[in-house]
DNA sequence: AGTTGATTTAAACAAATGTTTGAATTAAGC
DNA sequence: GCTTAATTCAAACATTTGTTTAAATCAACT
């Protein structure tokens, strides 16, 4: 087997079984088990389970994050142009239809999840880990839409994106749920992606915006 | 020490470090320690290390759930006397209201953040457990909802209230970082608790209501 | 004061954990 | 084809885990 092979093999095992059971609930034997790879793989490609865990979140997150910023971007470069200021909806749109784009991916399996859990946890070391890989990200979203909205308080930009995370986070869960009939019954939608995402971004609009 | 006083002690600890470790990421040892009390009390006074965690959440959910029942109840009854539908905005206030008020009391501690990892793990153990304590309660506002909103599809209701589920866990995120300075630097905010009570309901309304 | 039942305690249990070791195997370069 | 380095492997490492046990202590009631 070569060694990417092999690499790649722990680290889908790993983002799978992160997911379900989470960092601690989940043993090395168990992701090695279902790589077909010996149990000392993990401390002889990765270091640590800690550095496992690391790498699975980079392979996502580094190749999406570029996306969006480039998204981010454009928005941006199309306002000055114009002469005006980006619009919120297009802001929320450059964050939104790419994040879900990715997520609804098969290969992107768990890893939703697993950025749900590090966004809740807030401190420990997985936030310590996540933190530098998004904090970028959200700073320069951040300054653009306050750009949008100059009328409202910078605090309260930061509530109200706050939220509007909080809307995407739980309509990827949504999304992906009706994909694995795994989210609470009373809460089980039946709406394809392309719907969700317009609901999302007509939602996040709506509470973005001064009204 | 008097046995509910051991429980109560032994309670508290749990939820703390489950909050800041997770459920596997905690041990007895730890919880025992912080309690006072001997390794064994856990077993002896609650059966297994899993029926701490539903004892955990019992104290804090029940009541609560009592007290969101009570309020939306109250809202369809003046609606009903009225003889009008209930206001989306009266629904959201029932339901973020009293939710905001006890989360931000000091002694419900780390139990925000217990139950942001519920939501978010949507399957395994945790989440068998705490679904039947919040889908009945679901089930309510999600039908009065729809009675709020009879020109929308019932699916996009259903996911409407899910994105603005996700909007109060941030909310709730914001006003205990707040507290306790532990979230992303990027998204801090100084609000107080009063004002983001009314930034999330003014938030999903608008994002709830049709346009 | 004495008895009964509930509670606490220290100690031990087997099982599982992440990690390390050193030999065996594979792959590559000359 | 030999050598060298990289990779894999089975085995063992010391800890830590949740749980159990049986004796000790406590509280309450007659």
């Amino acid at each position: 087997m070569a060694v990417e092979e092999t690499k790649a093999n722990i680290l889908d095992a790993a983002e799978s079984f992160f997911a379900e059971l989470g960092f601690h609930g989940t043993s090395l034997r168990q992701i090695t088990e279902r790589a077909g790879v010996n149990v000392a793989s993990v401390n002889y490609h990765f270091g640590s389970k800690e550095n496992l865990m690391d790498a699975v979140l980079r392979r996502r997150l580094e190749p999406l994050n570029a996306i969006r910023l480039a998204r981010l971007d454009a928005v941006r470069a199309e306002a000055a142009e114009a002469g005006e200021r980006p619009s919120v909806r297009a802001v929320m749109t450059a964050l939104i239809e790419p994040t879900l784009r990715a997520v609804v991916q098969p290969e992107f399996g768990g890893f939703s999840i697993i950025m749900s859990r590090v966004f809740t946890e807030h401190k420990g070391a997985m936030m310590e880990r996540v933190g530098p890989l998004i904090e970028p990200l959200l700073k320069q979203y951040l300054e653009t839409l306050w750009e949008a909205l100059p009328n409202l308080p910078e605090e309260e930009v930061v509530l109200r994106l706050r939220m509007s995370l909080g809307a995407m986070q739980h309509a990827i869960h949504a999304v992906r749920g009706h994909q694995t009939d795994s989210c609470p019954k009373e809460l089980t939608t039946a709406i394809p992606e392309d719907e969700v995402v317009d609901s999302l971004i007509d939602f996040v609009t709506r509470g973005m915006e001064d009204t």
